[in-house]
DNA sequence: CAGTGGTCTAGACCACTGG
DNA sequence: CAGTGGTCTAGACCACTGC
């Protein structure tokens, strides 16, 4: 591309907003300006969307993308340095750009705050998980709600038990939309040997990329106090976190208790 | 500057890893290799320490800075666009950068992921804040530890309540080490209208850079319930903060308990 | 209109990885 | 050694702000 040169490339299109030379139309304002890598970064999004590469597989080279999409190698830099920061892409110098993923990583649990009291990370080795239960119900209006569905919508419901050091600590209710996990169900959660979210990647192909939770202090009641063998009524750490896929999607929805006794919940906050 | 041309600007002394062309030892390895970009960052944070610039001010634009340090005003900006991330400055298109505040911003409380349960964005107007005591004491063990200083050594330990629509909702315990922050009494604080981060940008020159908190569910005890008045033996959030200026120096130690039953705390996964 | 940050390019070289 | 991402430069132009 030269410089100074108002025609803009096809990338997929060109340039979404009114350029000099371009014919546009003059009226309808608000246009807002798209700079090109964004367009780029928008591209590169609907390859992994749309499962172009593997979950853990590398994306071609900065050099081939740039060829590819008819611009300069420091445009496509710019958009993957975005795609990264926000963890959909990760940049491993000498070796290439990976697509994000929630399996094979030192760190077992990415959306996962909790820590121990003492001894830092992981020292107390990896957690145990006991399924409860999994079965197909149908949406209540707040579930639907969070999920983007419609109320009585069928969903899959999860419940499980998280221990560390053999002491129950996180109790877990999860509502999955059923039509994107379709063949889910007990043995096959309880076969799978790493975290859940690697199990959404590898066997239905849906990547979590993004969550929020919104937490609270509760008292648990009394079936829930069994689950995680507490005296009744003791206060926990309620977490609700939905959970979300490329384009912001909600595919998630996840009610958890912590117990904060041996554990915290630890945020940074810039 | 030329490329290609081994030699080194004199940002403030010379690159700090071994260089070819540059005499170095070749001993003494794992040099690490610091970027031209990250020297630059590192001397622009000094300044912004040093208070060469002051709270919410701009600082010289890209092209000064680049004047300056004698590099190019790509490299400057990839420094700046760091520190930006970072939040220590924030980027204003055609005005310039400035040295990030808590004070003049619509976003009242920086470091606060309280929200309230319906009507989004502080729809409820401004926090009430009451100051319950303010003193000067000895720091315990635990203080001591998280604030990096010695047992016994002075603090100012300060109490207060914040209430939402008249309900008090957060009870704050914040312990500052008093030699910084000489002066301050129950009165100033009392006096001052903004955020307490604000006033001790303005009043003490230390801003607060970062923050790092943890949370856990705990029991009220009948005279914290009583001054957030709720009944006896609700549970809480504890949120247990430690504030940062600069350069990672803990600055303030903030025992906080939230009232969640018309608030919640929300968090962002990336 | 001048000054700021924001985008885009082209090219050179450096550091890291693996065969 | 070739290939990848990472750094640095120089220069042109664009978009936004305020006088």
């Amino acid at each position: 591309m030269k410089p100074a040169t108002p025609s803009r490339p096809a990338a997929t299109g060109s340039r979404s907003s009114a350029q000099p030379g371009i014919s546009s139309p003059p009226a309808s304002r608000t246009p807002a300006f798209s700079p090109l890598y964004q367009q780029i970064k928008s591209l590169i999004s609907q390859s992994l969307q749309a499962g172009e590469w593997k979950s853990g597989a590398s994306i071609p080279s900065e050099t081939e993308l740039a060829a590819r999409y008819k611009v300069s190698q420091g445009t496509v830099r710019k958009a993957i340095d975005e795609l990264a920061t926000e963890n959909l892409l990760i940049r491993r110098q000498g070796k290439g750009t990976f697509v994000a993923t929630h399996a094979e990583q030192q760190v077992q649990y990415r959306f996962l705050r909790l820590f121990p009291e003492q001894g830092d990370l992981g020292s107390q080795g990896p957690a145990q998980r006991q399924i409860v239960d999994c079965h197909k119900t149908r949406a209540s209006a707040p579930v639907a709600r969070k999920l983007q569905l419609r109320t009585g919508d069928a969903v899959m419901q999860i419940q499980r038990v998280l221990s560390f050091a053999d002491i129950p600590t996180i109790l877990e209710n999860i509502w999955l939309p059923a039509a994107r996990f379709k063949g889910l169900d007990i043995g096959r959660l309880r076969a799978f040997p790493g975290p859940m979210y690697a199990l959404f990647e590898s066997e239905f192909g849906m990547r979590m990329v993004r969550a929020q939770e919104e937490i609270r202090a509760v008292l648990g009641d009394s079936a829930q106090c069994k689950l995680l063998q507490t005296g009744p009524y003791v206060p926990l750490l309620s977490v609700e976190r939905v959970a979300f896929t490329y384009n912001d999607v909600p595919m998630e929805l996840r009610h958890a208790l912590y117990r904060t006794d041996r554990h915290h919940y630890r945020n940074e906050l810039g």
